[in-house]
DNA sequence: CTGCCGCTTTGACATAAGTCAAAACGGCTG
DNA sequence: CAGCCGTTTTGACTTATGTCAAAGCGGCAG
């Protein structure tokens, strides 16, 4: 209980809090834990309140009839997720599985929304969180629309290499295939392209590690979409 | 003055606020009126409020270095736009332009947030505007990801069959082109999807008319994301 | 009514990316 | 250390969509 106790106060959402409400908060989350590859959610099911990473990973994704993957968004501790409903119609717009085991806090819906009424500052907090999810979600359609699988690569790259602080190397945290869907591609594609790049030298490829080898022909290509021959 | 407080009021946005709360926010509010094909705003620029459309139309798009367009959103009166920044970093994550010869009311950032603060049902109201919207992107993602070019349309001719509540016949309510864009592609392929799916007894086109000749085999185009030939 | 301009369509072609199938690789388990 | 299974890569092929260029169409302005 104490060590959730900090998660959640490192928490973007419960930032600003102080520690009687973030102890409101803790008292109306329950504890779930589940094991690899686990289904917390489905598209369509009626939701009852959303979830935040304690610890573990999940991926928020969807899937076409033919069995294609779209992941929209992949968690991991402290990021909450599934909220989209809790604040309008009630269904989850998505699938959510674990890829790691993982444990979960689960925050229903009527208690938070009584401590959003009461607390401006948490629900400008949500409000914030909704935003940044927006905003992350028009570079992924602009992406999906106006780049190639190039320049989305290179755009996740230059994302993975601009988060840890190092132009020099990155270390994917989700396996090939993974990225591949969450890059709206498939696999046999994606391997592809990591080929191509390595011949035109931009990238070394030694199983998840990448050597940035030229950072500013990544930049470029994830600036201009498509691999020029 | 007297209609624009009518607009408000109807606005899903300021629902259940009563009339002295109405009149706090159109106290705030900026009149502004633009001609067709104006800019609103751009990518990057800097936030100082969100705006509402009260007449005409504005869609909010990004453009990809070669030119291609991938339009967001088209937004009619009524509907809010632009609030992303008012709640997070404070750049506008795309363009706007109108349309259409739009009336606009600009409501300022920190007088908002300021109203939000103290009024927990607009708080509330504007975290289920900004779900409805991560809703909507989850959808597009889906689209442009997991369907075809005619499977998006079918969609797309499905929606605007379900909003106007027939399924005899719809009218496009944007140019050709803009609804390319807004699909994701560009219009000579818009054009070629539209006369294979007269050929198939789907529809038929006249103009911005479209009757729905087979409106279970355009619902099953959609739900399927490809065309069978 | 006529002419022009923007929107839309058509045609011929190029290409990025998906499909299907099989081989290669890598890490774990027994 | 061998064997196995899931992941990744490679190859040959198909196809949806984009590109470029030109023609067709339609509505508004003069």
């Amino acid at each position: 209980m104490k060590k959730i106790l900090e998660i959640l106060a490192e928490i973007p959402l419960f930032s600003g809090l102080d520690r009687e409400q973030l102890t409101a908060i803790r008292r109306i989350s329950v504890d779930q834990f589940y094991g690899k590859g686990r289904t917390v959610f489905t598209e369509g099911e009626e939701a009852n309140g959303f979830y935040i990473v304690a610890d573990g990973k999940v991926k928020i994704y969807k899937v076409s009839p033919e069995g294609k993957e779209q992941i929209f968004h992949i968690y991991g501790p402290g990021s909450p997720f599934g909220e989209v409903p809790v604040f309008s119609e009630g269904r989850f717009p998505a699938n959510a599985q674990t890829i790691l085991k993982s444990h979960l806090l689960f925050l229903p819906r009527t208690a938070f929304v009584g401590l959003i009424s009461e607390n401006p500052s948490l629900s400008l907090n949500m409000l914030a969180v909704l935003s940044k999810r927006l905003r992350q979600f028009t570079v992924q359609i602009e992406n999906l629309s106006l780049k190639e699988v190039p320049g989305r690569l290179a755009s996740y790259l230059i994302y993975l290499s601009e988060e840890r602080d190092t132009k020099e190397e990155v270390t994917l945290s989700i396996s090939k295939g993974q990225l591949a869907s969450l890059l709206g591609t498939i696999p046999e594609t994606l391997s592809r392209i990591f080929a191509k790049m390595t011949d035109q030298g931009l990238i070394e490829v030694m199983g998840r590690d990448i050597r940035l080898v030229d950072w500013d022909g990544l930049k470029a290509l994830a600036a201009y979409g498509k691999l020029l021959e």
